[in-house]
DNA sequence: GTGGTTTCTTGATCCAGATCAATGCAGGCC
DNA sequence: GGCCTGCATTGATCTGGATCAAGAAACCAC
């Protein structure tokens, strides 16, 4: 991890707006002051890059704020975007020496940080700990596998509505989804979409104010979305309408 | 798991080829006994389906012998290989109910499965099941996202040379590698080859008779391919040539 | 052997999305 | 204000891979 011009702070867990949903969820009270013993906070501010594929990671972390995301590329700068972080998704891996992939900051990030070492011996004493990576493990590997299908299977047109609608998911309890006009603020820029998407920054904006022209969406300046109709809006998703909604 | 016309039985897990790659990896003796009291084995041939996505599930289960393929599709048709399950593969997630994917046997196959309840019981006391399960989840996520570059950034010439060279590491020892004229066996159909890698057959087809005709492979029968030079092969997947390989 | 089925290859054509190129449209800064 | 600099949209053109359509080759069963 390369938090060079990072600060480095501590807080009680206690406080913590991701106690329930984090690597330290299933914790019982002993086990998190564990852990607080070895934690120290880092902030990042929006840009930087918090780790870079190949290179010695010596930190594991939860992301407590913000959002950061995971990327790969190849030779000629091909760039695909594997994993979108937010607050508390767990980045690193124990039992492996170097990053698998490059991660970046698209906010102003702050971390949760543990040293590898004292982590990866905390893991065998407290299995609540191990429990819960492994159900964050298979639920980001299902994840991967529904945009395995998006990437290799779905038109742009569909890339775009599958995306919109994961964020609608994300961001909006189950009640609201119903309602008319619900509006949704796209976290990240036109070139880390089409980055997630496998397309291209031009396609993304054209599809855009295709579904616009079409009434699916409403634009509502740089970054703001509109949605009539949610229905309508899953219905160009292309999948298969049954549930097994997984992410 | 609807293995309508299987056979089933019990063998010593002692002799059991995936002894030491399977879930039971790290298990103790008599963690190994508690497993193989509750295990069983069974058989699927060539073709038929293991489970069905948003259908019941109460099994899990480790491929013993065989290949399956791990499916998902929409709509009309359109279908992409998100999964390809070897010998030691997991099949089932402890804590969900539905089968999150399509699964279906590619040749016989062998399973060695355990009923899903008795297995989440068995996981709190086994810890040494758990941290396996965790590294298995690790790193097929790994695989599932150097599959998400290829499938968003990757030409199909790219995406053929990629997929050789993966079974080209598979199946061989690494230095094995070094050697000239490798010869491969593919594992799996032209349609089998297309819906991993997100293509058509034709364009399958039309892919390796190119790289044929470059000179980088020759093919020989319907199944075999002969590497000349593996780094010439290699060097058309379009990957950074640094380390850090992680499937 | 023959006929039928399935799998693979090859060719011709088409089109979704990439690429190239120009223009709009904010901030931020002097 | 005027001038950058960095995103986003829009248009014109090109192309890689999909689609449509025949064959060819292997693999049966009889």
């Amino acid at each position: 991890m390369t938090a060079a011009q990072s600060t480095s702070f501590r807080i009680d867990c206690s406080y913590c707006p991701i106690r329930h949903r984090a690597v330290c969820a299933k914790c019982e009270p002993d086990e998190l002051d564990l852990l607080n013993r070895i934690k120290i906070y880092k902030t990042c501010p929006a840009g930087q890059v918090i780790a870079i594929r190949g290179e010695q990671m010596d930190m594991v972390a939860s992301i407590v704020s913000g959002t950061a995301m995971v990327t790969r590329s190849i030779t000629d700068g091909r760039t695909q975007m594997i994993g979108l972080l937010l607050p508390s998704d767990f980045i690193g891996r124990p039992g492996r020496e170097a990053a698998p992939y490059d991660i970046t900051a698209i906010t102003d990030v702050t971390l949760c940080c543990f040293r590898k070492r004292p982590f990866e011996q905390l893991l065998l004493d407290m299995p609540h700990v191990q429990e819960r990576l492994l159900e964050m493990a298979l639920d980001e590997l299902d994840a991967a596998r529904d945009w395995m299908l998006l990437l290799g299977r779905k038109t742009a047109r569909e890339r775009i509505a599958s995306l919109l609608s994961l964020i609608l998911r994300r961001a909006k309890l189950p009640e609201a989804l119903a309602e008319r006009d619900c509006r949704i603020e796209l976290p990240i820029s036109r070139e880390a979409i089409a980055n997630y998407l496998g397309l291209t920054i031009e396609t993304v904006s054209r599809q855009l104010t295709r579904l616009a022209k079409d009434g699916i969406i409403r634009i509502d300046g740089k970054r703001g979305i509109i949605v009539p109709d949610v229905a309508e809006l899953m219905a160009e998703t292309g999948d298969d309408s049954d549930g097994g909604v997984i992410a």
